[in-house]
DNA sequence: GACGTTTGGTAAGGTATCGAACCAAACAGA
DNA sequence: TCTGTTTGGTTCGATACCTTACCAAACGTC
């Protein structure tokens, strides 16, 4: 049976056969907190399908989202890097299902298996451009474009082409007011990019909206394909 | 004889001594490029003095600073991460010297000693988080406290309190307009904590310019310690 | 000491986005 | 069918920052 997962399924059958026995599979609801600030992580997380936000915190539990990880990746970076916490929040964005792992007995095959460690120091690599893309994309770009940006890395981690988000919640990912978003959703719909209803976005023009977000979008994603293999 | 980069301080002296056979002193100058975008890296740098910019392409080739670096990390992570080049580009921002390692001695050692890799692992977790409170940073933070804390992390990597470089340079590295950086410059020089001359700045109250960065300073320096060592 | 070059200072008008607030539509539950 | 709650739409004035441009001071060089 193949993953879901591209992550997993850049592995040889052999590095997949010496994680399968350890999986356990789950569920997880919208808004589920996978991982809270400076606490010990105690799993890993391979979804499959869903979507999962890193949120850094901004001082009166504020915060703003500096990472987006679905079926591209894991959940639980830090245990890759010797580190068993960090100072974001992660939660689910979008409810989804998976596989994870003990974070012990992920930590020793991190030891132990030299292909299946550097296939995931590998998608750090992909990952961190993403997040160095988002320095870029919040210093430089509008609204609209930051947002097209969002949508696309969204879709991406999707398998169909719907993003099941209020305005409240992007605003929120993109860390401007609500009625920001409303308006540059407006614009993008109003070019036949998007179509929105109540608390769903549908991606209808993907070339167009990749046109649109310019030089937000392409770079992290080449990267990964690059390091990883095929994120579609 | 004690190296003054933090990163190798931090290793074991048995490991310092696996690695300082490899090392070949270099002196840059302000301005040398260690990395090209998209370009194999055939060194690994360990800076112990100067300052390295690391640099997010945009397009036109205009370009944002995502990340910094100096005597607390090394220049070249992507050979950490198995991989062998960046979309992005790193060069010297203050002149320097320190120690370089050939990168396929390097990616042998990374393979054979695990000490040595988790320790720099770690570094790897510390630099991402610098990374995203960056993104944080030019989401929500005014150009006055974004330049704060680019002094702040600045200082942090420097010996002394003079920081050589002008406000064309910094609005690049900001990116901002070169005005914007003058007024920034000049408002936090009539509150006393720097003073600035032609080329030059000087940080004079380091704590009152920490309690004005706010929630920009502070995690990503607080994560170093806690994993690697101290910083200053 | 005269010159060009680099760096810093400043201004006028424009635009993107913010903060706060209010209202309307859609939906959920009784 | 009524009612409360969530979500989306819109407005007002304020403000941070931009674009463009020009000038002044400091410095290096001949």
């Amino acid at each position: 049976m193949a993953y879901n997962n591209r992550l997993l399924r850049a592995l040889s059958s052999a590095d997949q056969e010496i994680l399968r026995p350890h999986f356990k599979w789950f569920e997880l609801e919208r808004g589920t907190v996978l991982v809270s600030p400076d606490e010990p992580i105690k799993r890993v997380w391979f979804l499959e399908s869903g979507l999962s936000s890193i949120i850094a915190m901004s001082g009166n539990d504020q915060g703003i989202e500096v990472g987006l990880s679905g079926r591209d990746g894991l959940v639980g970076m830090p245990l890759i890097l010797d580190a068993d916490r960090t100072p974001h929040r992660i939660f689910m964005q979008v409810a989804g299902a998976g596989y994870s792992i003990d974070g012990d007995d992920f930590r020793q095959i991190m030891d132990e298996q030299a292909d299946i460690r550097k296939m995931l120091l590998r998608y750090v690599q992909a990952y961190s451009t993403q997040t160095t893309y988002t320095a870029l994309s919040n210093a430089v770009h509008t609204v609209e474009e930051r947002l097209a940006r969002w949508l696309l890395m969204s879709h991406d981690r999707q398998d169909d082409d719907e993003i099941p988000l209020t305005h409240d919640f992007l605003a929120l990912m993109l860390g401007v007011r609500r009625p920001s978003v409303t308006i540059a959703l407006h614009s993008l719909e109003g070019l036949g990019f998007i179509k929105a209803t109540r608390g769903l976005i549908v991606v209808r023009k993907r070339e167009l909206l990749e046109e649109f977000a310019g030089a937000g979008y392409g770079v992290p994603e080449a990267e990964y394909e690059r390091l990883i293999g095929p994120l579609r």
